[in-house]
DNA sequence: GCCGTTTTCGGCCCGACTGTTTTCAGTCG
C-alpha cells in the first residue's frame, strides 16, 4: 500500500513535536520527534511491518522510548502522549507557528497571556491592538504577522523542481553578468535535486558585496537585509535568499548552505568526534586552525570521507556507506524512452522528434504515443498505429547512428488487460504501459490490474508507476512489493518519468524498485521538444536513488535493447 | 529522546538577521 500507516504516524510525531515545543520542552526532544517523522515519511516500508518484525529498532532516531509509542500506534491506531498534548491544547493551536514569524516561543505566551488559540483568533487580536501589551510584540512584529498570516492563507506550496531550475538558471546568470561578482552558485534542497523546493538559496563571491546586495534586493519584494545576506520574495510568494560568502571559504559555505540538515548534523558530529569544528566559513582542528575550506572535496577529504554528490546528502546515514554508488551523468545516456508526438497529443512531427533527438546527442528515441483507449489524446487506432511504424521504418532508413523505436503508451484497462492485441503489441520496437483511468479502485483490484497488465508479454516498462502529481494528486494504492516482484519476475522496468509535474517514481521508490531487482527507464513524457529538458530532472531523481547506469534501460545501445525483444526480426 | 572507537551522562550545529527587552531572545535555515 502507499503505507498510509506510515503517514498518519509521521503526523502524530510532528504534532508531538510541536505540542513539546509548545510546551517549552527540551529542544532536543522536540527534534528527536521531528527527526523520528521524516525517517517514518518516505520509508518505503510499512512502519508497521517493520514494528514486528523488530527491525525498527535498527532505524537510527529511534530508541526505546520511539520505538515503545510505534508500538502503542500499531496496536491501538493512537500514541498515548499525542492524545494527552492534544487534549491539553485548542485544537487549532498548532496552525499558529505555521505563520511565518511566529516560533513556539511566541506562539506559547500569545496562548498564556491572550488565550489565542487558532490564527483567526491571532488576526483578530492583531487587528484589535490586543497584543502590544504583551513583552515582545512591538509594531513591527504586529505588521510582520499580519503579513505571515497573509501568506499563510495565500496556501502557496513548494514550487516544483523545474520551475525553480529555470528560475535559478536565469537569476545566476544575471548575478555572474555584474562584474563585482567573480562566482555564483546555487545550494539548498535545489542542488540536491529535491522534487519541490521551498526555498532557493545562492551563493555568490563577490569584491564588493554591498553593490550584489543592492542589486538583489532591487529583483523582489526584500524580508530582510544585512551585509552579507539578503532575502526576497519572489513573485510575492517565493523565498529567495542571497548570501555573499569570501572565496576562501566558499567550499564551506556551499557544503553547509546545500545541507540537508540532517547530513549536516552528522557532518558535524563527525568533526566533533574527531576534535574538529565545521561551519559555514570551515573545517577547524582543535587549536582553532582552518584545515579546509576552499572547497567541498578537501572538508570530506579531511573527515576522512569521499566527496558525497549533493543529490545523496539526505539522512546522514550517507556518511556510513562503504561504497558511494557511481554517479549517473546524462551524457552517458543512449536515448529517450517515452515521448509523444502530433500522432497523439504532442505537438511535433515524428521527423522532429528524430532531429531534436539527434541534436541531443541520443541514440535513439522511443516514440509511444497513446493507444486507441485514449480519445481526449486522440490515442492510435491499431490501422493509424500501423502506418505510424510504416513512416518510422521510412524514416529510420535515413538515419545514420540513430533510431526512432516504433513505440506505444499502451492503456492498462480497468481489468488488467491492454489497449491492444498481442499480436499488434509483438511488432512494436518498444512497449510502454500505464495507468490512465479508474484511479479509485480499491488497492487490491488495483494490485491485481497492474499485476497483469504488466504480466503481458512484449511490454517493456511501467510508465508513471504511481500516478500521482506532485501538489495535485496522490498517487494510486496498490501493494508496491508485490507490483515491483512481478516487474521484475517479466523483466518489466519501472520507469522514472522526468515531467517535474510527475518525477514518479519518486527517488525513495525508485531506490525500492531497484533493491528489488528491477531495473529502472527515464522517459521524459515530453509532449513538445523543450519538454526533452526534463531529462535531467529525471537523473537527479535517480541519482538520489542511488541508481547506477547498470540498472538503467537507457544504458542500453539499441541492438541489447533489441535482444530484449527476440521476436524482432533483424532490420 | 537519542547516542557512544575518548562518554551510559552530557552532549546534541550554529550563525545571520530582526525587533526591541539597552545586551539579547526569537526565528530561521
Amino acid at each position: 500500500m502507499a503505507f498510509e500507516d506510515n503517514q498518519q504516524l509521521t503526523r502524530i510525531f510532528e504534532e508531538i513535536a510541536d505540542f513539546l515545543e509548545l510546551q517549552g520542552e527540551n529542544i532536543f526532544k522536540v527534534k528527536a520527534y521531528q527527526k523520528a517523522a521524516r525517517g517514518l515519511e518516505g520509508l518505503e516500508r510499512s512502519v508497521s511491518e517493520l514494528y514486528r518484525s523488530g527491525a525498527l529498532a535498527s532505524m537510527p532516531g529511534f530508541g526505546k522510548a520511539l520505538v515503545e509509542k510505534v508500538g502503542q500506534f500499531v496496536d491501538r491506531g493512537e500514541v498515548e502522549l499525542h492524545q494527552q498534548l492534544k487534549s491539553s491544547f485548542p485544537p487549532e493551536i498548532l496552525h499558529l507557528m505555521d505563520v511565518p514569524g511566529l516560533g513556539a516561543k511566541k506562539a506559547a505566551l500569545l496562548y498564556k497571556e491572550l488565550g489565542i488559540g487558532s490564527v483567526d483568533a491571532l488576526e483578530k487580536a492583531l487587528r484589535e491592538g490586543l497584543v502590544t501589551d504583551i513583552k515582545g510584540f512591538g509594531t513591527k512584529t504586529v505588521d510582520k504577522l499580519l503579513e505571515g498570516i497573509g501568506l499563510l492563507r495565500q496556501g502557496e506550496q513548494r514550487w516544483l523542481l523545474g520551475r525553480v531550475s529555470v528560475l535559478a538558471e536565469e537569476l545566476l546568470a544575471r548575478l555572474r553578468a555584474l562584474p563585482v561578482v567573480q562566482r555564483a552558485e546555487a545550494a539548498g534542497s535545489l542542488r540536491r535535486g529535491k522534487e519541490t523546493v521551498g526555498d532557493l538559496d545562492l551563493l555568490v563571491i563577490s569584491s564588493a558585496p554591498e553593490q550584489v546586495m543592492e542589486f538583489f534586493a532591487g529583483l523582489g519584494e526584500v524580508i530582510g537585509s544585512g551585509p552579507t545576506k539578503t532575502s526576497i520574495r519572489w513573485e510575492g510568494t517565493f523565498q529567495i535568499d542571497l548570501r555573499c560568502v569570501p572565496a576562501e571559504s566558499f567550499g564551506a559555505a556551499l557544503q553547509y548552505f546545500t545541507g540537508s540538515m540532517d547530513h549536516n548534523v552528522a557532518l558535524r558530529g563527525r568533526a566533533r568526534r574527531m576534535s574538529c569544528e565545521l561551519n559555514e566559513y570551515g573545517l577547524f582542528d582543535a587549536l582553532g586552525q582552518c584545515i579546509a575550506s576552499e572547497t567541498e572535496e578537501e572538508i570530506y577529504a579531511k573527515l576522512g570521507l569521499p566527496w558525497i554528490a549533493p543529490e545523496l546528502r539526505e539522512s546522514g546515514a550517507e556518511l556510513e556507506w562503504e561504497r558511494q554508488p557511481e554517479r549517473l551523468e546524462l551524457g552517458k545516456l543512449q536515448g529517450n524512452l517515452h515521448t509523444h508526438s502530433l500522432w497523439s497529443d504532442g505537438t511535433d512531427t515524428l521527423e522532429q522528434l528524430a532531429e531534436e533527438a539527434q541534436r541531443r546527442g541520443y541514440r535513439y528515441l522511443a516514440v509511444t504515443d497513446h493507444s486507441r483507449s485514449m480519445v481526449v489524446a486522440n490515442g492510435l487506432t491499431v490501422e493509424r498505429l500501423l502506418a505510424q511504424g510504416e513512416e518510422i521504418a521510412r524514416l529510420n532508413r535515413n538515419f545514420k547512428n540513430f533510431r526512432l523505436l516504433w513505440g506505444s503508451e499502451v492503456d492498462i484497462l480497468g481489468d488488467g488487460t491492454l489497449d491492444f492485441p498481442e499480436e499488434i503489441l509483438a511488432r512494436l520496437d518498444f512497449v510502454v504501459v500505464a495507468v490512465h483511468s479508474q484511479f479509485s479502485m480499491s488497492p487490491e483490484a488495483m494490485t491485481e490490474r497492474i499485476c497483469r497488465g504488466i504480466s503481458h508479454p512484449h511490454v517493456d516498462v511501467l510508465a508513471h508507476p504511481s500516478g500521482r502529481k506532485i501538489n495535485r494528486r496522490a498517487g494510486y494504492q496498490a501493494d508496491w512489493e508485490r507490483v515491483y516482484a512481478v516487474a521484475r519476475e517479466h523483466g518489466v522496468a519501472l520507469e522514472i518519468n522526468c515531467s517535474p509535474r510527475r518525477l514518479d517514481l519518486n527517488d525513495k521508490a525508485a531506490r525500492r524498485a531497484r533493491d528489488c531487482g528491477c531495473l529502472i527507464s527515464l522517459g521524459t513524457d515530453a509532449h513538445s521538444l523543450p519538454e526533452f529538458d526534463y531529462l535531467p530532472l529525471g537523473v537527479l531523481q535517480a541519482r538520489r536513488a542511488g541508481i547506477e547506469a547498470s540498472s538503467l534501460l537507457n544504458s542500453l545501445s539499441w541492438e541489447q535493447l533489441r535482444k530484449r525483444r527476440p521476436h524482432l526480426a533483424d532490420v
